[in-house]
DNA sequence: AGGGATGTTAGAGA
DNA sequence: GTCTCTAACATCCC
């Protein structure tokens, strides 16, 4: 499920839960969504005092500091398409792939899952140190929030590529954090045909996006933060724009939203009222 | 039954 | 090397 949005408030709920609390206990339902960490690694850091926790693009980073002598860890959270931190209060979670257990002075253990239906989340298990290469090897581009910015660093980001500007949103590597929902809703707000050339574009346009992307960001956050998250797939109103709404009343022009496919997703727009 | 789903990446081809 | 696109990952839900 998670874009930046989902991801930030998924991250927010991991500090709150974890807040001055030490790793007691590990279980692993499902070895797979370990990467380049075993069952071992992570006992080796039970004891250890939880740190801050923070997002990276569409990473949750929980640091570990370990008793004695040993260099802070981190433990990365990626949730791709339908993975989610919960919290465990008696009942257990569906598809639970790993487990927390955390403790702080004499209150009740808390236990933090990795919920992931489809398992293609990943958690990985790095040296606090070491972050500054992990997310470079990954190539990942700068976040598009909670910094602003300007038109032309939009432009020099991504208006070099023929490909539409709906597609060139979702290259992590250029802007890290917009997802399939998010590009859709970013388009929408700045009035662009999504399938125009991002070369094509012009300074008003990428200004236009330079709003539009936090305004998703921030929009989507305002939602999400309140009670429980969205997820489009269970349940719950949409709270977006245009994604998800294919054939309702444009809530701009009352023109309706259509859908079609650009690199193999799902893209809605308003034809009426975005780009003519 | 078949198609689609909020993400990423390796590999192929141009 | 760079750019672009496809397939694959694994499971669930409509």
């Amino acid at each position: 499920m998670p874009e930046l949005p989902e991801v930030e408030c998924f991250t927010r709920d991991l500090a709150r839960w974890t807040a001055g609390r030490r790793l007691v206990g590990v279980e692993l339902p499902d070895p797979r969504v370990l990467s380049g960490v075993s069952l071992a690694d992570l006992e080796g850091l039970l004891g250890s005092a939880v740190g801050r926790c923070w997002r990276r693009a569409k990473w949750s980073v929980v640091e570990l500091q370990p008793r004695g002598e040993e260099p802070a860890r981190a433990l990365l959270l990626h949730y791709r398409m339908t993975g989610k931190p919960v919290l465990e209060d008696g009942a257990r979670g569906r598809k639970v792939r790993l487990r927390l257990r955390l403790a702080r002075a004499s209150e009740p253990e808390l236990v933090v899952a990795f919920d992931d239906s489809r398992c293609l989340g990943e958690v990985h298990l790095e040296p606090v140190d070491e972050l500054p290469a992990f997310f470079a090897a990954r190539r990942l581009g700068p976040d598009c929030w909670p910094e602003r910015h300007p038109g032309p660093w939009w432009t020099a980001r991504l208006g070099a590529t023929r490909r539409a500007v709906k597609v060139a949103l979702l290259d992590q590597h250029r802007v890290a954090g917009v997802g399939n929902i998010g590009a859709s809703e970013a388009c929408f707000r700045a009035r662009l045909d999504p399938r125009l050339p991002a070369r094509d574009l012009d300074a008003a346009a990428w200004e236009a996006l330079a709003e539009a992307v936090p305004a998703w960001v921030e929009a989507t956050l305002a939602e999400e933060l309140g009670a429980e998250i969205h997820f489009v797939t269970a349940g719950g109103s949409n709270p977006f724009l245009v994604y998800g709404r294919e054939g309702e009343p444009c809530a701009r022009c009352r023109g309706p939203i259509e859908r079609f496919v650009q690199a193999h997703r799902s893209t809605f727009w308003c034809p009426a009222c975005q780009g003519v």
